[in-house]
DNA sequence: GTGAAAGCGCTAACAA
DNA sequence: TTGTTAGCGCTTTCAC
């Protein structure tokens, strides 16, 4: 193996020399640079990194803490960390979680190992337990904990969903079921909390029988569809609290027979690619998944960069998007 | 900070014994090991891996060269290489390249840079320009190189082409039409060839212009199909080279008033989570998503651990999945 | 602008 | 079984 050793004895410079060439070329002499930069290509020089980021005490690593990676929505926004991660030099550590607070706080013991630098957390929740401050540069991205000491990259979820179930409203669906996401997520709370709202300025009451609950999976779509379209009462419409979830209902129910969206409406939330490819095709709510990657990374970097983070909570835009999964309430 | 020297103070031993209680405790008395336990959790002691990790030329971390995260089906691969990493102790780096081959070789570099011990390489391609023998510790999963000194997981992708494409001639179709990947895929090789060996049992001529190049995305597949299906003479059947493509054919040719499959078969490939939400839902090949990366992430650690690969080409099974999508031919 | 030398925190010979 | 000590390959003061 070459060392910085090796360059500098074929250079005829120091090993700072050599270092510095490397790392701060303005700090030597166009003539050292070139000897250096020719002693580097003579040996075939290849920079311990490893070495290096021990001596500097940085990694250049960040770690991103994601539920689930095979969710697509997700494997998005990490498409969007990577892409803002490779172009600053940094690199990124999966932690695929499945939402498990101890494998969680595993790969947040990563920075203080000095693994990584710093977490993107995708999950709403702390990865460190009981901690009131958090000991390590953290931004939250997505889900988000209720906190107003950590950055945080959110879509304004209750809104969104307001808009959504006035768009259900305006068709003239008056019983509008939902198929929410785990209760212990701020997602499920804040987008339960839009179509209450929306209910509320039509003077509709909140039914709980039309609330079912969901995981985010197809398959609890499924289930949910079951209940719901058993139910006495039926709803007309059913606002899914995500894409996966809402093909698992749309699936169902014209398995028992509903055509969508003359019998039943349903929308989603994310807009994933294969909204677009269902039949018919997802009315839902267009998340910028890879935007939701770079704006943490770069709030991140920013951070481990010294600089203290101007605004706290950023608001990313939505869109809903009308396809062919809703019509007029029957 | 407190360091190794903090805890052998307060335990009162040197700092090897400090060091050989955390890694071989077998090798210090049970006395002294309490002795350093104590210590550790009396000074909050957290070992700097990245120093050990320097010291000991290894970074127990290893690299996914992954063509896109995005991919459903690439997603489900990393997680299996990331379940089991994490199990064993190790951390994956992911290299989302794009097919981008100098992204591919800045990533492999990292091994070089001793911050990754190995490489799994989920695209057909050897992330180092021109070597002729792998410089570092790689497999190859899913789609692979050409070489017998490379350790691969991978499919018997012709023959399960073939399988399917008998599958298509048992329901009578004659003029089976392909979307492709692309050329330099050993995927899009082998699974062409699969299909001609199929049509060849059945004397049927291999007709170029029943054959459409996709690029594995949902859109070249809706591209292939207004191709496909505006020539003179239609096919029947429609093999698409993966799922996503299969959606877009599906999705296109129900837009041009065909019925699939009624007026049309279509066939995908993998066995994405969505396939079987289709309208009507996909027959397809469904691929182990997840035990191509364990499997991968398995032999890696082999190798890392200075064995050699007792096999050279482990070949994962297949399974037609036989849906809704496939009908007789009209 | 350049060099000498002192670490960074750990592991692993080697000696005791 | 334990301690002493010499690195690992780099960066970074501090002199010159």
């Amino acid at each position: 193996m070459t060392t910085i050793r090796d360059v500098s004895r074929v250079a005829g410079v120091s090993v700072a020399t050599v270092s510095r060439a490397m790392t701060r070329p303005e700090k030597v002499s166009e003539k050292t640079r070139e000897k250096v930069l020719a002693a580097i290509a003579e040996t075939k020089y290849k920079p311990d990194v490893s070495a290096r980021n021990f001596s500097t005490r940085k990694s250049r690593t960040i770690v991103v803490l994601v539920p689930d990676i095979s969710n697509p929505f997700f494997s998005r926004v990490i498409r969007g960390i990577e892409h803002t991660a490779q172009r600053v030099g940094y690199s990124v550590l999966l932690g695929d979680t499945r939402g498990d607070p101890s494998i969680e706080d595993s790969y947040a013991g990563m920075v203080e190992a000095r693994l990584a630098d710093g977490i993107i957390q995708l999950n709403g929740r702390l990865p460190f337990d009981g901690a009131e401050e958090t000991p390590v540069p953290l931004v939250n991205a997505c889900d988000c904990v209720d906190r107003d000491d950590i950055p945080t990259i959110a879509l304004e979820n209750a809104k969104a969903a307001r808009a959504m179930t006035q768009h259900l409203l305006s068709l003239g669906h008056r019983r509008i079921a939902v198929v929410k996401g785990p209760n212990d997520s701020s997602l499920t709370r804040e987008r339960l909390r839009g179509y209450a709202e929306a209910l509320a300025e039509e003077a509709i009451e909140l039914d709980d029988a039309l609330i079912a609950e969901g995981d985010f999976s197809a398959a609890s779509g499924e289930n949910a569809a079951t209940d719901l379209l058993s139910l006495q009462q039926k709803p007309t419409a059913i606002f899914c609290f995500n894409d996966e979830m809402a093909m698992g209902v749309m699936h169902h129910a014209k398995q028992l027979g509903f055509s969508v969206p003359a019998d039943l409406s349903v929308v989603g939330f994310d807009d994933i690619q294969f909204a677009q490819y269902c039949d018919p095709p997802l009315t839902t709510i267009r998340q910028p998944a890879e935007s939701f990657g770079s704006k943490a990374m770069t709030v991140l970097l920013g951070i481990l960069q010294g600089e203290a983070p101007t605004v706290m909570r950023q608001h990313l835009p939505y869109e809903i998007v009308i396809r062919q999964s809703t019509g007029v309430a029957p």
